[in-house]
DNA sequence: GCCGGTCAAGGTCTT
DNA sequence: AAGACCTTGACCGGC
């Protein structure tokens, strides 16, 4: 088991993420800017390694507008081997990457353009990895997508499209359940026509499902892993005590993170704390499981 | 320096 | 039909 957080790190003084104006794009911004991305990403590895903190969600503005028609910058050459030390790092060390493309990635849009953006999106973060060269276990998450309507015709928009990726990207694309639309089932489905891995998210379950126990529905999940995507990867959070269903929590809640490891009952996957504090609700997390006797 | 309006991108729900 | 919301930090212009 390994546990994490996604993509900053409150207690060091960089960021990952820094991004400018579409209007104030230039070559030279965008490779300053991205010089500094993978500069903070290695101070974060570094920190998340000290702190057994062995998950991590990787940035999607690593590379600012990568997947934008403006940027012709050659940024895969300009940052060949900074990637590649980065990823000697990750491997090293022992770390598990994923990346989430944000809600503007949409493969079953009936709309042509919106695919065509998505599927440039999809290809960049992919390349960022690929660059790394990390381990096909390194996954690139999205959700299933908007319903219009009519939701099978929906999940088959996403099947056609899935056949039509480049191979890099179905090694590493995995789809996660989310608290609205696309349900565990809907995902069990869409995975038994395309074979893509479902990264589970144990909040959306509980805001969305058909009756699956949470112990069955991690069952269900991790058995859409093959051996070369690794073991299965989750997004853990809970309920914002008195907000809106559907509401992150601020911080861990630990009794309740508790009961959670408990429904494991032996199975092993690595944990990704979507928690607003982020690190410090992961290395609190971490603590939990460690007392529980599922990480060392 | 600090503040607050605004930022590439979608979809759904409410009014 | 239009606006709010999701979720979010950081940019950037105006003071």
């Amino acid at each position: 088991m390994k546990i994490g957080y996604p993509c900053i790190n409150e207690s060091l003084p960089c960021t990952s993420s820094s991004t400018f104006r579409l209007a104030s794009f230039s070559e030279e911004r965008l490779l300053e800017t991205t010089a500094r991305n993978f500069a903070c990403l290695e101070n974060i590895l570094e920190y998340n390694v000290a702190h057994n903190l062995l998950f991590f969600r990787m940035s999607s503005d690593l590379v600012p507008f990568a997947s934008h028609k403006i940027c012709t910058v050659d940024w895969q050459m300009h940052f060949k081997s900074t990637l590649e030390k980065i990823g000697r790092y990750i491997q090293n060390h022992g770390l598990r990457i994923s990346m989430h493309p944000d809600q503007f990635v949409v493969l079953n849009s009936p709309k042509p353009e919106i695919v065509e953006n998505s599927v440039r999106e999809l290809v960049y973060q992919c390349e960022v990895m690929d660059l790394m060269q990390l381990e096909s276990s390194a996954k690139l998450q999205i959700h299933g997508g908007g319903v219009y309507g009519d939701k099978p015709a929906a999940m088959q928009r996403f099947i056609e499209t899935y056949a039509l990726l480049p191979e890099n990207v179905k090694n590493r694309l995995v789809i996660e359940n989310d608290d609205r639309l696309y349900s565990l089932q809907d995902c069990l489905f869409i995975h038994e026509q395309t074979g893509i891995p479902i990264l589970f998210d144990n909040f959306h379950h509980e805001c969305l499902n058909n009756g699956e126990p949470m112990h069955e529905a991690l069952a269900l999940a991790a058995q859409t892993w093959q051996e070369n995507d690794g073991i299965l990867m989750m997004d853990y959070s809970s309920q914002a005590l008195g907000e809106r269903k559907g509401k992150h929590t601020d911080q861990i809640v630990e009794a309740l993170f508790r009961e959670f490891l408990l429904e494991l009952r032996g199975l092993d996957l690595d944990i990704m704390l979507e928690i607003k504090n982020k690190e410090v609700s992961a290395l609190k997390a971490v603590s939990i499981a460690r007392e529980m006797g599922l990480l060392v």
